[in-house]
DNA sequence: TAGATTGTTAATCGATTAACAATC
DNA sequence: TAGATTGTTAATCGATTAACAATC
């Protein structure tokens, strides 16, 4: 219903908001305003009346946002009323500190699996899971209805695992291989490539 | 000289087209053009010829781009022509995959020193590098002119290391915490939350 | 030369901001 | 009521794309 036309970029500042929300809902605050929000993330009033309006109307005039009533409406909008399983493949460095990273349980992720393709490390437990074999992946992920992949797998081998995770049903993939995925066009990714924030910041370093 | 005024989103592409071309420059290619690179980036050629054009004119017409030499320009260009020393401040799961990854290297960044704050950590080795007290980070870092950081700390300490790190000289950090961070104006920030990411695309899932 | 592709200008498109009536 | 702040419209700003002369 005049739905599928919001801005990806007007999605993708929804996170922040409800991250600022909830920050403030933990400090105790119970009420908000467009401004003390945008405040709070070098974003301007409007823009966040405007990325909010999008989806409905959530205000009070006069009086603002109610913190708790605003982030529940936001988790709605963005599919965060239930927690995702979400599967790790690779279990070198940058899979042990995801899977056991303590940030995903309370904003709607839970890992369920870990798989490498290394002998050496099937069997082993990574924090707290045992690790898959790569060859288990497409019966596994596909019977659990997994949808959600984190790829930290070297970028010669991140491709191929693309494949097989996209065959068996996952439609959102966030990737640690600094190098594009092509993907159909129903399946999402984003990209985590620390090296491109630090290039492009040393461009305003002397 | 005309120079700072390149819209900073345009900066932040380089290192996207760095990064294909020195894929391209692996594979033993020599020559692209704007178009291929475009399809390889899923960018539009004329955004990649007007981008580098706010450089210099990096190519020739009828052939394309050289690809060693426009890498070697926009290395340039990032200021990416040396190798930065970073240091990462937390030795959790998140600083120690920082600390080991073996891909920032032949990137242009050169992890120097880890910190941390907890005595069971300081002194022992993690990544390689013996763990220093975040006690010592101001003068260690002042000392030896570190101009960049990676953030790897939990969000309650984040601001107050930032405000260390800055203090010490840092003038650009990669931060891992969940939060916003205050820092002067010539200070850059870029940010990396693995949860963001996820939940722009849970967006999209049912 | 003919074909290809650049660098650049002008046109289009989309995103942000300013402003304000509505209203709590 | 008076003050504050929303949701929304219109104005502005900036980024992307299309088109093409220049030229390798």
């Amino acid at each position: 219903m005049g739905n599928e036309m919001i801005p990806d970029i007007v999605v993708g500042r929804l996170p922040l908001y409800l991250r600022t929300l909830q920050l403030m809902s933990a400090e105790g605050r119970q009420v908000t305003s467009s401004q003390e929000l945008g405040e709070r993330l070098g974003i301007s009033a409007a823009q966040i009346r405007k990325d909010l309006s999008q989806f409905g109307e959530f205000g009070k005039q006069g009086t603002g946002y109610h913190i708790d009533y605003l982030a529940n409406q936001i988790k709605k909008i963005l599919h965060l009323n239930k927690s995702w399983d979400v599967v790790v493949v690779g279990a070198g460095d940058v899979g042990h500190a995801l899977s056991r990273y303590q940030g995903f349980s309370n904003r709607g992720f839970t890992v369920s699996m870990v798989f490498d393709n290394d002998p050496a490390k099937i069997g082993q437990k990574v924090g707290g899971f045992i690790v898959e074999s790569i060859a288990e992946l497409p019966e596994l992920v596909e019977k659990a209805q997994i949808k959600v992949a984190m790829l930290a797998v070297p970028a010669a081998q991140a491709q191929q695992v693309t494949d097989m995770l996209v065959k068996a049903g996952v439609k959102a993939i966030l990737n640690y291989a600094p190098i594009n995925l092509l993907v159909p066009q129903d399946v999402k990714v984003q990209y985590i490539d620390p090296v491109l924030h630090l290039q492009r910041m040393s461009y305003y370093l002397e």
